[in-house]
DNA sequence: AGGTCGACCTGGCAGC
DNA sequence: TGCTGCCAGGTCGACC
């Protein structure tokens, strides 16, 4: 489900409303949520805790505990969302609850039980940081950084972006609106974009995440903010889900296609 | 090494 | 109505 934009924007609620509050009660609704320890620890390890930082890295939110002696990593994968609640009512989807020493309740809802929560002491334990490429919003992320890393790669130029090795935080929808931005057809091996090309993918890259952000990110189906809401990207999708829809551009009808398993978009008439 | 594919899960929906 | 098959925003590991 959520990509950069959404978890950005989630990271930025929970820090207003989570920055000294202290974790005083977990119920797990569901035991296979807890996946990287048992039932007993997940609780000793958060309980009694307090909340003094909440950050992003890729598509993972990370809470520093106590100062940062600890940290909660959420992976919200496909279907996660950290909802707060002023009542202790679970929803069908309901796997965790956290009672807050502000009086709300923090849901952890997950109707397909992807999502990964695990407690650390030093985030650098967390298999998916030793991994992640840089940060696309981030200082690293330049033309000149890009350039060297596309030559001789065979991969398609939307799998790559997707991959989170290469870059991290960008998933299935926002590489089609990206590349839909940049003119550039997700098809195109990526060592086959000239270094004009790569200029403006990586414009569009920025411009795009950014944009989505302050829209609050896209809600296709089951994405919600930390208030419940959906995110208002989704009315300036360009071809996202808007297979047979007029491109914004020229019109014609925009395809859908399928690579490496993922439902992709694109308006073959404007990207190359 | 780089690239591709299925598995992990559940539920909604289209089609018959 | 009720069944089947397909689809879904992510990540990982197995395989070629």
């Amino acid at each position: 489900m959520p990509e950069l934009p959404e978890v950005e924007t989630i990271v930025r609620d929970l820090r207003q409303r989570l920055a000294g509050v202290r974790l005083i009660g977990l119920t797990v609704h569901d035991p296979r949520i807890v996946k990287f320890s048992g039932i007993e620890k997940f609780r000793r390890q958060l309980v009694g805790r307090t909340v003094t930082g909440v950050s992003r890295r890729g598509k993972a939110i990370v809470i520093a505990l106590d100062e940062g002696k600890w940290f909660l990593i959420v992976q919200l994968m496909m279907t996660g969302q950290l909802i707060f609640a002023g009542h202790a009512n679970p929803g069908r989807d309901t796997k965790l609850t956290f009672r807050l020493s502000s009086g709300e309740y923090l849901l952890y809802n997950d109707y397909r039980i992807f999502g990964k929560l695990q407690v650390v002491s030093r985030c650098e334990e967390v298999a998916y940081f030793q991994k992640i490429g840089p940060e696309p919003l981030g200082k690293e992320f330049t033309v000149d950084w890009l350039m060297p890393r596309l030559r001789n790669r065979k991969v398609s130029i939307k799998t790559l972006l997707m991959n989170h090795t290469f870059l991290a935080g960008i998933g299935n929808i926002y590489a089609s609106e990206i590349l839909f931005q940049s003119g550039i057809h997700p098809n195109r091996p990526a060592g086959s974009l000239s270094r004009k090309e790569a200029d403006l993918l990586h414009q569009a890259t920025i411009e795009i995440l950014k944009e989505a952000i302050r829209y609050r990110g896209t809600s296709m189906n089951t994405y919600r903010d930390s208030r419940g809401e959906k995110g208002g990207f989704i009315n300036r999708v360009r071809v996202y889900g808007r297979e047979d829809e007029a491109c914004p551009r020229c019109q014609t009808a925009v395809s859908r296609m399928v690579l490496n398993g993922r439902s992709t978009f694109c308006c073959n008439r404007c990207q190359h």
